[in-house]
DNA sequence: CCGATTACCTGCACGC
DNA sequence: TGCGTGCAGGTAATCG
């Protein structure tokens, strides 16, 4: 499930492997992912070495040394995974347990860590939704990252500055903290979960919290705190996660989450004393969950 | 320009 | 068991 938590959880999963290391070879096993790969992909960047791993929104971003940025992005179904090679006894064996799905590895890439063996670094992407571009000058002014707008970790989200942000939109909360060119990392699940810990009815039409009365501005003040401390939670989740995932297998990728209201449809609403019951509605063709009767 | 809908692709759960 | 249907975390293109 690649929102930003679980995009920054693959990210510090790479990290170790990836940063410092020189890529040795790159296999591309067809010529496309959801885009054609760029112009001499491989070409491009064997023999550089990765010279910092970073992330935004979305995207995770390989600067590569005296090459192109590497911008992937995981899509729906995206995954990396990866393998290491074994103990002395098994010389250029690469071992790893779920590699049940092999016809949807799409994209190798072999590399040489700073610290550590040789290893491979698997991009996995069943519905090839995923993509992998290359940006040559700064990362924002890429056409895929220059649009997009603030991070919710950090403080730079606060009320004020979401008040501004959703000033005189007619469409829908929902809709609204789904725009990338807004807040730079949300999607369909975390969307949900911020506006229930706000209890903001994700049918509310953003421009409300745009407003200049009291009211508006502590609704405003409020969704900033539920957005930056829901990603923030899932983060932590996920890091302590992954490092449970990869002690079993070596593998990176997404990780169980307990949700208040995604995929709850039916179930009672965990607000205190609220008493509702969490329903699905289709907003944008998207489900989103929320409780009638809590979120206003 | 804006917001809403559709397209892209495969896998899976479900009902019949 | 098999088949049709709907649904799934993403963004981009298209349509009004």
């Amino acid at each position: 499930m690649p929102e930003l938590p679980e995009v920054e959880t693959v990210r510090r999963g790479l990290q170790p492997v990836l940063e410092g290391a020189r890529i040795v070879r790159v296999e591309a096993r067809r010529p496309d992912l959801r885009f054609p790969l760029p112009d001499r992909f491989a070409a491009r960047l064997e023999g550089r070495r990765v010279t910092a791993l970073g992330r935004r929104a979305k995207y995770i971003l390989a600067h590569v040394e005296d090459g192109p940025l590497l911008i992937c992005h995981l899509g729906m179904s995206g995954s990396f995974r990866i393998e290491q090679e074994g103990g002395s006894d098994t010389p250029g064996v690469f071992h790893h347990e779920r590699s049940k799905d092999a016809a949807h590895d799409h994209v190798v890439f072999h590399v040489e860590p700073a610290n550590g063996p040789p290893a491979r670094i698997v991009f996995n992407d069943p519905r090839r939704f995923g993509f992998m571009l290359f940006a040559e000058g700064r990362p924002d002014e890429h056409p895929m990252l220059g649009g997009l707008g603030v991070e919710p970790t950090g403080n730079a989200l606060d009320g004020e500055l979401l008040a501004a942000l959703l000033r005189g939109k007619k469409t829908p909360l929902k809709a609204a903290l789904l725009d990338q060119r807004l807040i730079a990392g949300l999607g369909n699940i975390y969307v949900s979960e911020a506006l229930w810990r706000a209890h903001l009815s994700p049918l509310r039409l953003a421009g409300t919290l745009g407003k200049a009365s009291s009211k508006a501005h502590g609704m405003a003040g409020r969704l900033a705190e539920s957005i930056r401390a829901v990603i923030a939670d899932a983060i932590a989740a996920g890091g302590s996660s992954l490092r449970d995932y990869t002690h079993a297998d070596g593998s990176l990728g997404y990780f169980q989450h307990s949700f208040a209201v995604y995929d709850r449809e039916d179930e009672p609403c965990l607000t205190p004393g609220c008493g509702g019951h969490v329903q699905r509605i289709v907003q944008s063709g998207r489900s989103t969950f929320y409780c009638p009767t809590c979120q206003k």
